[in-house]
DNA sequence: ATGACTGATGGAATCAGA
């Protein structure tokens, strides 16, 4: 089964590169992240013609996640991430897809830090450590996958020293990653690329993809029975370099 | 330190992204 994160920005103004990236690699399962629309807006229809059952969590202007799964239905365990009844923001939505539990996710972006978007970020990780509590010890293969905006080291910024007092790379968001970590989950791309420079995402400003002043930020997390099943895990980097993309590369990653 | 680029909204200019 290959399961797939890619941050679109912009349901809308992607499908056409993201119909021609499913078409070309098939994806098994994609979980989408910055729709960037209402939930009567998103393309359905265009998506089932290419195979897709979706569901998703729409939202206008901003936000907004979705789960696609060739040639079947996701069957949806919920929406909206648990712990906050005053959260209005779509950011989270999990299935099961063949006997396997996604977990599709975006981690708010935070900045300016300090500031209420940073705490808003360090109060949404809670959750998800949370979560990821209830989920860590499941019999069955659970992966979280998506845009968690967090630069886990230093090896996954093109200049660490610029991103110090970053949402997405100070020492409080690194270290609510590194909490979420230590339940057991396994960091897919890192553990089978240990010491090579990956990036998922390039900035549209200054040529950022040119220069490969890139960052590492969505990632995939499996639980140990997942883990076990891990044969490969890649960045689709070349789909970054295309007309019109999004300023994200998708991320995949093969389970037996 | 600044600004550059893109999408959504709404129909210009602003917000948000990371």
């Amino acid at each position: 089964m290959r399961i797939a994160t890619f941050n679109i920005n912009g349901m809308n103004a992607r499908l056409p590169a993201l119909l021609q990236w499913l078409d070309e690699t098939k994806p098994d399962v994609v979980c989408l992240q910055e729709l960037k629309t209402p939930h009567e807006k998103f393309p359905e229809e265009a998506l089932k013609d290419a195979g897709y059952g979706a569901i998703w969590h729409g939202q206008k202007s901003w936000n907004g996640v979705a789960i696609l799964a060739r040639g079947t239905q996701p069957v949806e365990m919920g929406r909206g991430l648990p712990g906050d009844p005053e959260d209005v923001q779509s950011r989270y939505i999990e299935c099961m897809v063949d006997g396997v539990m996604i977990c599709c996710l975006y981690l708010p972006n935070g900045n300016p830090a300090p500031g209420p978007k940073f705490d808003y970020k360090l109060k949404w990780f809670d959750r998800l450590i949370a979560r990821g509590t209830e989920l860590i010890g499941k019999k069955e293969p659970v992966v979280m996958a998506g845009d968690y905006n967090v630069m886990p080291t230093d090896i996954d910024v093109y200049k660490p020293e610029r991103w110090l007092t970053d949402a997405l790379f100070r020492p409080e968001t690194r270290a609510a990653f590194h909490k979420l970590l230590e339940q057991g989950w396994t960091d897919a791309i890192r553990h089978l690329h240990p010491d090579e420079v990956i990036y998922t995402f390039w900035d549209y400003f200054r040529d950022a993809f040119g220069r490969n002043a890139g960052l590492r930020i969505d990632h995939f997390l499996l639980n140990a029975p997942a883990a076990r099943r891990l044969l490969a895990a890649e960045v689709d980097r070349e789909v970054r370099g295309r007309e019109k993309p999004s300023d994200h590369a998708p991320v995949w990653i093969e389970l037996k």
